[in-house]
DNA sequence: GTAGGTCATCGATCTCTGTCAATATCGATT
DNA sequence: AATCGATATTGACAGAGATCGATGACCTAC
């Protein structure tokens, strides 16, 4: 996806495209409504949750959330499945990993 | 500073103001620029340099460098010490420790 | 097929921030 | 003190993105 098996930030020199890589993958999360998302779904009782079960929590509309589901979708931080009209999201840890390891 | 011995991101639900705090913390980390900084302060022989000669390898003008000097100094990434006319940078490794751990 | 509920997309607005030129500040040297 | 070089600050501008209302697409149930 961006930036697994990446050698870590200070090991050595960073070139452009990388660091824009890199940068792209961190804006993702440096978010507060995209960090509650992640922490919300991650603590539901399932670990997934849909839409309508993240709106009054977050305090924001539901567009708002949608759209930034659909961010952390396209980064690999979460994946969706549909199940009848509802939108179920659940965390990928995966690359929440990669992107610490990148970072030591 | 910041973020330092914070529960893990997915380990319990994060409030509103942590979040804030927390996506500060990594919008100081989520610019090429700055990631750019970091690593190219790290490499230097003595780990440490001064803004004049960081501006040619970034390809940005002396107090676009500063700025992000700046952030980076103000989010405790860096360290700053003057000697004669020269301001030395340095990385401190506990902050971007932090952050990491936050995330896993 | 009609109605109601769930979610995504579109378009607009508003704020934030990365960048630069110009200028100011400060130290060193003569 | 006068000048030169290194760095910080200021002000302006442009692009990015967070948010929302309105709308569209889709599924379910009656």
């Amino acid at each position: 996806m961006i930036a697994a098996a990446c050698p870590p930030l200070l090991e050595e020199p960073l070139d452009a495209e990388r660091a824009e890589e890199l940068a792209a993958a961190l804006k993702v999360l440096a978010d507060p409504a995209r960090l509650r998302l992640l922490s919300l779904i991650q603590s539901q009782p399932a670990g997934e949750a849909c839409v309508c079960h993240l709106t009054a929590p977050l305090g924001l509309r539901q567009p708002t959330v949608s759209h930034h589901l659909k961010v952390l979708l396209q980064a690999g931080l979460v994946e969706r499945e549909q199940r009848g009209s509802w939108a179920f999201f659940r965390v990928v840890p995966e690359q929440l990993r990669a992107l610490r390891d990148v970072l030591g």
